[in-house]
DNA sequence: GCTTTACCTCAAGTATACTTGAGGTGCTAG
DNA sequence: CTAGCACCTCAAGTATACTTGAGGTAAAGC
């Protein structure tokens, strides 16, 4: 079966050589193959980095994903998981509606800037915050 | 005009009290009042509070933070205020972009897992992953 | 043969964002 | 009058997630 270096594996999922070998020795990243003395990473390997990145970039944290990872491995209670899994998805759901919320503020104060220094070049009266209703962005 | 102890605007914003006054301490929120010596937070240290939670939970740095109010308060060109805001909010569009698409990824795993668990009461055949195509979540 | 390149281990260091602890003040209720 | 509560300052400690440094190996190109 095919395998890669540290360095393509690091380059492929966008993460450090360091960290590669730091998510391996606090067992996030378990049987990575060697050859000779250099790390020789597998398709398996390739599917745990996959799920670490995707768990990792929603916000889970590394301990999390080692409990996750535990319970999946060692054939734990399917609930579980089940249950992991579902608080994940939700925390997901809700951080997506802050985010869309937040992101409405900011483009309102980038509108508000934005049509201020408009005013100053064309020399128009300052814009008013109070024209600025959140509802609108 | 009507002010707020340490305890109330910790509440309201959902920060610790050591929270707080760190925050004033890196001069993020600066200009709190004191009523003897005990803080009196006002309805612009609130304002403020309230810009710094929802970058925060967008996901910029108290460091930037620093930055982009340090640009707002010191009259500084308007473009670079213009441009940190709508930097911050294209971050913001890949976040969401990059959240869906890994929640899609655990969604999936969810079903399956749940699958195999029903199957298991059951006793039913044991689900394939390979009737899970990404493009069903 | 020598140097460069890519890797290795292991221990220690770093950045960010807080939190905790020690020691103290000032008001109010019993 | 003393107990408790809410606050204070300042320095040091903590958690998470890595990164850096020192010292070394092993094969490939010149």
């Amino acid at each position: 079966m095919k395998t890669y270096t540290i360095a393509q594996t690091a380059a492929k999922f966008n993460l450090s050589i360091p960290t590669l070998r730091y998510y391996e020795a606090i067992g996030l990243l378990p049987n990575v193959a060697r050859n000779g003395k250099n790390r020789a990473y597998s398709q398996t390997n390739f599917d745990r980095l996959a799920a670490i990145c995707c768990f990792k970039n929603t916000g889970m944290t590394l301990k999390d994903l080692q409990t996750l990872f535990q319970y999946e491995d060692q054939d734990h209670d399917l609930n579980d998981v089940i249950d992991l899994l579902r608080t994940h998805c939700q925390r997901i759901d809700d951080q997506l509606v802050l985010l869309r919320d937040n992101q409405r503020h900011i483009r309102r104060k980038l509108q508000y800037y934005t049509d201020i220094r408009d005013a100053q070049i064309n020399h128009q009266p300052h814009p008013d915050w109070q024209d600025y209703p959140l509802s609108r962005f």
